[in-house]
Formats: structure tokens, sequence, C-alpha cells
DNA sequence: GACCTGCTGCGGCGTG
């Protein structure tokens, strides 16, 4: 080949050039050829592609050759890694280890679990690269704010691993207010930022979240890695029962007098037995991940998937993984998949959808539609890594079973619509934005204590200046945030207080709450309870879901008893046993985005064929279709049903509670589920009039209407936030008021 | 109708 260009390789310095050849590497990848020659001209860069595909060597390789170019031997970090995982920090340590030692640079670990004099050596001797967690590097910045400026004074670039992890979250704010107050603490008017991303749908959102205010400026470069191909299949199974919980009133049904114990209905409920054997059926004998949706489906189905291993006698080879198990249990599981020849399958929930290193697997399994488009394309990644091998997914969904009379939310099979329209918004490369219109007040109190703690006081305007303007926080105005002062000062949170010269200073309260090592992290965890079983700790289990000794449960994919539970101590003993009721966790619903919600309307209009479905879901899909023209929600979204009306709006789950909510307020009893919304007790006239109300009125405000809604303290520092600024965040983040008048519209006129 | 992530400094104790 002839090329007047230098290949990436050429332009990598030496000792890099070195550590290629070692490794024996035949040539460089797609990414990183792209990659070198972005980073070596300097700037911002978002490298995004498949997980294992060399992300991590696209950055480090021409970053190390940058240093060695540098030559100074100034004394501070030269490269700063962000990652919002721990185990992947020791991933990358372990990856990078013979690379930095071939360059010659120091490599450093930081983040809770290792041991503080490795990171006092690293403080008094900064060199080289550090490895660090968002939490580590606010508890450096808050406890050793004076020495910010000479860690990393002489900083070449900051890398940010998982960044699509971090955008859109209260803790992507506080990472991205953090390189922000360490730019303005160096004087720096701006430090190299390097974001590491699996594909999204539209890559200039990661370009944003690296740099806020100036994503145009970061280039792009994506990994054009044409993989194996993706196998896809959705495949449809019966439940057992409807869905739709029956009416208070409805006549109880009488008491089955079959032989199934209750415990195994339950979880019959959530895992129809077709189901579970076809899974058996195929996963045995290879390396899958399955995804289960939640905890307590992991729980079931592993446990399921182990009993039908146990009795026909073959070795074990189904575990479990959640956040709930013991991090010992969870280790032994990645470990197994990276390490082991032996088949493997590990039913989780979006643990295993992060880059934590578990090699290739041969297939991907998903119960259920799942709410997002982003994670699907995750979990496709996870297999089909190996040449000649396609990535293979296949998504079970189950859906009531067909009853012309029945509910027609049952007669829609919105579960299986619903996993389709995912579908068909992941071939068309589409994938939830973030929401833009955030304030993140809870995390904008967190950073204006962490900046007084850094500084040791600072002055209102400067604060302003730092967080809201150079920083992220851009939809808080002057107003607003001397507004949230005047909360964190107020007598019910003393979180701050004011010096005769104008200077904030953290206030009685504040201290309570600085001190702790609680502080770092910006989200919160629930109380729990450990579970023991003799000296092993399985994992831990909600404060607040009540058990009783002798009780039975299922956990970590194995049946167990409550022996003894000790109140003060937190711990629940158990001893294996022979049946086992589903645990309990709670958990609050996720959001499904309007476009996949209007592709489901979409679906359910045409008459495409897709390939993807096997016949059962074919079958199902044609039924829904029918029931769709027989409800004749083709031509209205305002239909009659029993005693109420239901309304079909087709869209996300934010639009679809703030129409529930604005009928709540004209006195309707309403309520959201599964799509639609049932108002009960009323006319379809009756409704027909009041949506016209609103179709013709202006967009209400969205303060008044958040008024009328539950506001629960769901991010740590909620609880500071006055009712005023609480329902302002409420207006902004959870409800969609301005879209009310055409929601109605819509709804009158499909 | 859901999931996940993280943690300092210091005092006290045991061990080599």
């Amino acid at each position: 080949m002839t090329n007047s260009q230098p290949s990436g390789f050429d332009r990598l310095s030496r000792p890099v050039r070195q550590w290629i050849w070692q490794q024996k590497w035949q040539s460089l990848r797609d990414v990183q050829e792209k990659a070198i020659p972005a980073i070596l001209t300097g700037g911002d860069v978002v490298i995004s592609a498949r997980t294992a595909a060399g992300k991590t060597e696209a950055a480090f390789l021409p970053l190390l050759s940058r240093l060695e170019a540098k030559e100074t031997s100034a004394d501070g970090f030269a490269l700063l890694y962000v990652s919002p995982l721990k185990a992947l920090i020791n991933d990358q340590h372990r990856r990078l280890e013979s690379l930095c030692e071939c360059c010659d640079v120091l490599l450093t670990k930081w983040h809770g679990d290792v041991s503080s004099n490795v990171k006092a050596r690293a403080r008094k001797r900064p060199s080289g690269i550090v490895l660090i967690t968002p939490e580590s590097l606010e508890a450096l910045l808050v406890r050793r704010g004076g020495e910010v400026s000479h860690l990393f004074s002489n900083l070449e670039a900051v890398i940010i691993d998982e960044l699509h992890a971090f955008i859109g979250t209260e803790r992507g704010m506080q990472m991205q207010s953090i390189l922000n107050r360490i730019e303005v603490a160096t004087g720096r008017d701006r430090i190299d930022r390097i974001g590491l991303s699996a594909t999204l749908g539209d890559m200039r959102l990661a370009a944003e979240a690296l740099r806020p205010g100036d994503g145009e400026a970061v280039t792009l470069v994506e990994g054009n890695d044409p993989g194996n191909g993706v196998r896809l299949q959705v495949r449809g199974y019966l439940l057992e029962r409807p869905t739709v919980p029956p009416k208070a009133d409805a006549p109880e049904e009488p008491e089955s007098d079959n032989d199934i114990p209750k415990e195994d209905e339950f979880s019959r409920s959530l895992l129809p037995k077709a189901m579970s054997d076809d899974l058996f059926r195929l996963t045995r004998g290879k390396r899958n991940l399955l995804f289960a949706g939640s905890r307590v489906n992991v729980e079931v189905c592993a446990d399921r998937l182990r009993n039908m291993c146990d009795d026909e006698r073959l070795p074990q080879e189904f575990f479990a993984h959640h956040g709930s198990l013991s991090k010992a249990i969870r280790e032994d599981v990645e470990t197994r998949l990276r390490d082991d020849p032996r088949p493997t399958t590990a039913v989780a929930t979006t643990t295993l959808e992060l880059g934590i290193d578990i090699g290739d697997v041969d297939a991907v399994a998903q119960i259920g539609p799942g709410s997002s488009v982003a994670s699907l394309r995750q979990r496709i990644g996870r297999s089909g890594r190996r040449t000649g091998h396609p990535a293979t997914l296949r998504m079970f969904v189950a859906v009531p079973p067909f009853d012309r009379g029945g509910h027609p939310l049952d007669r829609l099979r919105l579960d299986l619509v619903q996993a389709i329209a995912m579908v068909e918004c992941l071939i068309a490369n589409w994938c939830e934005p973030p929401i833009k219109a955030g304030l993140h007040l809870p995390t904008l109190i967190h950073q204006t204590l962490a900046l007084i703690l850094q500084y040791g006081g600072v002055l209102p305007a400067q604060a302003f200046k730092l967080l809201c303007i150079r920083g992220p926080f851009r939809n808080v105005d002057r107003e607003l945030f001397a507004d949230l002062l005047r909360c964190m000062a107020s007598d019910s949170c003393r979180l701050i207080e004011q010096s005769g010269n104008g200077v904030l200073m953290i206030g009685s309260g504040g201290e309570e709450i600085t001190e702790s090592h609680d502080f770092y992290p910006v989200f919160t965890t629930e109380q729990e309870y450990r579970i023991v079983h003799e000296t092993r700790t399985l994992g831990t289990y909600p404060l607040n879901s009540p058990l009783a000794p002798g009780e039975t449960i299922i956990f970590s994919g194995r049946r167990w008893r409550i022996v003894d539970i000790d109140d003060r101590a937190r711990v629940i003993a158990v001893k294996p046993t022979r049946t086992g009721k589903p645990p309990h966790f709670s958990g609050r619903g996720g959001a499904i985005h309007d476009c996949v919600v209007d592709t489901m309307r979409a679906v359910l209009c045409s008459s495409d064929a897709y390939q993807y479905l096997d016949q059962q879901a074919t079958r199902q899909l044609d039924e829904a279709r029918e029931s769709f023209g027989e409800l004749q929600l083709d031509r209205k979204s305002v239909i009659g049903h029993g005693q109420g009306v239901l309304l079909f709006p087709w869209v996300g789950t934010r639009k679809l509670e703030t129409l529930t909510l604005a009928l709540i307020a004209k006195q309707f009893k309403a309520s959201s589920y599964h799509h639609s919304i049932e108002l009960s007790d009323c006319s379809v006239n009756g409704v027909l009039e009041t949506l016209e109300e609103i179709a013709d009125a202006p967009a209400p405000d969205g303060v008044v209407l958040a008024g009328n809604l539950a506001q629960p303290a769901l991010a740590k520092f909620d609880s500071f936030l006055s009712p005023e600024l609480m329902c302002r965040v409420t207006a902004t983040e959870r409800i969609d008021a301005e879209s009310l008048p055409e929601i109605a519209r819509d709804l009158l006129e499909p």
C-alpha cells in the first residue's frame, strides 16, 4: 500500500510503538487509526465505538505519545482518567500496566477501595496517570482544595470513560462541574477532554456532555467497526391470566384447588412455564447474558433455570447478578464469564450492561420490552465480538391471553407492541436524548457546598459565575441562584451562612453533612439489612420490605429460610431450604420516551410484517391490530369503557403523567396505566368537552400543576429545597405543561 | 412500571 500520509502507527512515540510490537498486533483497529491524528492534534475529542473495540488504547496510545514529546518533568499529574465504576478502574489498570511501564509513566488507581497510603504517596509526588471516580475526585477537591492547582496544573488531558453513562444524570452534572472547577483552580482556560462512549443515536449529545456550551468544537471519532451483523428475534408467549387488575368491586375469583403451591403460582405469573422452557433450551450449554428487567425477575428466573438444571442432573450453569448481591458473589459470576470455558448464563439486571470486562458471550436474551432503546443497543453489543459470530439478541415477551371481552389494554398486547417499537427505533438508529431543561438544583446545592469547602469560602457572585455561567448549571439564572442560596441559608436548613463581608461559609447544618464521607456522592441509597448464610454475606435487602423469621426467600438464585433477624445489627440470617418466595425490592418506574410510544401507534396502525417476530408473536400482533380496529382506535383516541372512559394519547410517560394531572385538576378520577389514562364514573362527551377546554386554553402554569403532585424527596438534596423551589423542579423536570394543549388537540383529532 | 453507581480521616486495635 502506498500512502503519502503517515499511518497512525508511524505518528506514535517510540516506546508506544515498541509496546504495540510486543503485543504482536497485526494492525491498529479502525477507531484507533482515526483517534490518533485527532488526539495528537489536541482539543476535545469524543471516541465512540462498541464495547471492547479498543477505545481505551485509542485514547491512551496517542496521549502517551504526547507526554513523551512534552519532555517536561514538572510536578503534577499528566493524565486524569475518570470512570463511573471502581470495577472499571481495576480492569483498566490491568490493561494499561504494561503500556505505562513501557513508557516509564506512573499509573495510579484512586478510589474508595485503594489504601490511603497509596493516595498519600501520589499526592506527595504527583505524576503520570491517575484512574479515579468522580466521588474520589470530589473528595480530593473538597479536602485538599489548596493542593488542586499543584496537582493538576500540568494536566495534558482528562479522559472520561463511559461518557454515555453520565449524560443527563445528576452524577454527570457533578462530573462536568468538577472538571470545570479543576480548570478554574489551575487557571487553565481549557484542559483537553477525551470522552469514551458507546455509540449513540446522536453523537452531538455526547459532544455537548463533554464540553457543555461548546459541543460544536468537539472532534467526533466514530469507530466504523462493521461487526459481524446482528441477529435479532422477538418471541411471543402467553401469560396465564389477564394483567389489568380487577376492580375492587369485582367478585373475587374462587380459590383454585390445584396443587401448585402459592409461591410457585406467583413465580409463574412473572415467568410463564413455556418461556422458561425455551430460555433453558436456547441458553443451555453456551455463554449468555440474560437481562431479566428487575431484581425480582432475576431471582425468579435464575431460581427456575437452576432448578431445571438440577432436575436434569446437569452441572449448574445459571447465576444471578444484580446490585443487591454481594460483591464477592457478583465477581465470581464475572470471573467465570471472563476466564472459565464452562457454559455460563448470567441472569442480570443492568449491572452487566456497562463496560466491565466479561469477554464475549454467544448470545444475549432479554425478558420484556425494556424501557429504553439506548440499553437495548448496549445489550446487543455485548455479544458477537468474535469474527464470524453475529451479535444475537432474543427478546422474550409475554402477553395476556386473547379474549374479545377482555380489557382493551390486555387486548392490545402493549408489551409486545412496545418491544416491536423499540426494535424499530433501534433499526432507525434513534436513541433517547437527555432532558435538556433540567435545573439540577439538588446537585447545585451540593456543588455550592463543595465549592465553599474547596476555597474555604466564596462570594455569591463568584459562585454563580463559576457554577452557572462557566460551569454546567446553565438553566439557572441569577435570580434562581439567589433563591437557592436564601433557601440554603434559611433557618430550616442552615447549610450556609454569610460572613460580614459577604463571603459564603458552611453553616451549622452544612457542617454535619459535609463532614461525613457520605457527602461526596450525589445520589442516595436506601438503608438495608445484610443477608448472611453462616459467615458469608449473600447481599443486602431493603429495610422497608418486612420479613419474618420462618419465611422463605429466593436470593442469589437459591432458596433460603430466614432463621433470625437482628434489627439492631441489620442482619438477616438464612439457611438453605427447598421452597422460596420471590424477594421484594422497591423501585420507581422508568420513563418511556414519546418517540417509542408514537412508534407503537404506528406499529398498530400499519399492516407491515416484521421479519424478526416468531410465529406466536406474529399471531399476537395480528390479534392486537384486530383489537385496535375493533376498538376504533385508528379513528379515535377517546373510548368508553364500563362506567368510564379510556384515553390513548400515545405519548411518553412524562406527557401522560402531565395530562393525568391536568384531568385530576378538573375533578376527574384519573389514573395513568400502561400508556393510557383510565377515567372512572364519567361519560365520553364530558371528557371530550374538557379536552376541548384544555386544547383551546393557553398552556397552564407548570408550577401550579406541579402543586397538585406529590413531591417526594427523590434526589439527595431535595429535602433542602423549599416547597416553592421543589415545585419548580417538578414543573421543569418531571412534567411538561407546555405541550398540554397539543396533546388534547391530538386526542380530539388523532 | 426500573436499574445502577460511590466514600475521608482518624482513632483504636492487633500483628510482625
